[in-house]
DNA sequence: ATGACTTGCTATGCAAGA
């Protein structure tokens, strides 16, 4: 089974780079955030024409989160939000059962700047992320993906010092992020790719050419429950669509898993 | 130069992204 998650900064500016993903991809799920449009104006029929049904999660220009899956999907999504989250109206978080599988698609508060409420937003989302995980994992096979907006080391950045001690790679952030690693979940990436450098990163700037210096993130993360990192027999970042015609600033973070009951790659 | 793009808005410059 083949998973993506994608960052799209708009699914209606995106839509024909979503549409040349998906036919040459063919991902069995993708999950995709900061869709940018309520869940009325989401484009369903299109999406529908290309072989895949969606839930939504979305409001009118900021965030919105969605998951689409080639099987046909529950028209209600399984969860919308996050428990505890500061504000839901921001959506940012929605759940699907596909394939065996509970999948959440997150867009996890950017924080803007340290010391900012923005900030303190964003450490209790992922607070309350870490609770949603234990209580997903101790449910059954579950997956959590998506802009998470965290670096986890200092490896998962082009030059830390270039960040300026701003977020997305503070102590308080990583923290949190190991916390909803401690609930059960593995980075799935790095359990099958624990060197990779630049090639993992999935988030460049628009400005300063910064894709092509290879100066970016890892920000977007696959979080599998024990089952499901069994299974994954690789992952990677589809470099190209960060490239072209009217990218998103963010580039597809694939996970390939194998079909459920057989043997996962070890490694 | 902590800017450099890109998006959506009810705009004609701005906030926000990370």
């Amino acid at each position: 089974m083949r998973l993506v998650t994608w960052n799209v900064n708009s699914i209606s500016a995106r839509m024909p780079r979503v549409l040349e993903l998906l036919a040459a991809e063919q991902p069995d799920v993708a999950c995709l955030q900061e869709t940018r449009v309520t869940d009325a104006a989401f484009p369903h029929l299109e999406l529908l024409q290309a072989g895949y049904t969606a839930v939504t999660h979305g409001t009118s220009s900021r965030n919105g989160v969605a998951v689409l899956a080639r099987e046909p999907l529950d028209a209600a999504p399984a969860a919308v939000g996050l428990p505890g989250e500061p504000d839901p109206s921001e959506a940012r978080w929605v759940e699907a059962d596909v394939a065996g599988l509970r999948v959440a698609s997150v867009y996890v508060p950017n924080g803007q700047a340290v010391d900012t409420p923005a900030f303190a937003d964003k450490l209790t989302f992922l607070e309350h992320a870490a609770e949603r995980a234990a209580k997903l994992v101790a449910h059954g096979p579950a997956v959590i993906t998506g802009d998470v907006n965290v670096c986890p080391t200092d490896a998962d950045a082009w030059d830390i010092t270039a960040l300026h001690g701003g977020t997305h790679a503070t102590d308080a952030e990583r923290e949190r992020l190991a916390a909803v690693l401690d609930a059960g979940l593995v980075d799935a990436y790095r359990s099958v790719r624990p060197h990779d450098g630049n090639e993992a990163f999935t988030w460049f700037d628009y400005r300063g050419g910064a894709y092509h210096r290879r100066e970016g993130l890892r920000i977007d993360h696959v979080l599998a429950s024990p089952h499901v990192a069994a299974r994954v027999r690789d992952a990677w970042v589809a470099r190209p669509y960060r490239k072209g015609s009217k990218p998103s600033d963010h580039a597809p973070l694939f996970v390939e898993l194998a079909d459920d009951g057989q043997p996962g790659r070890a490694s």
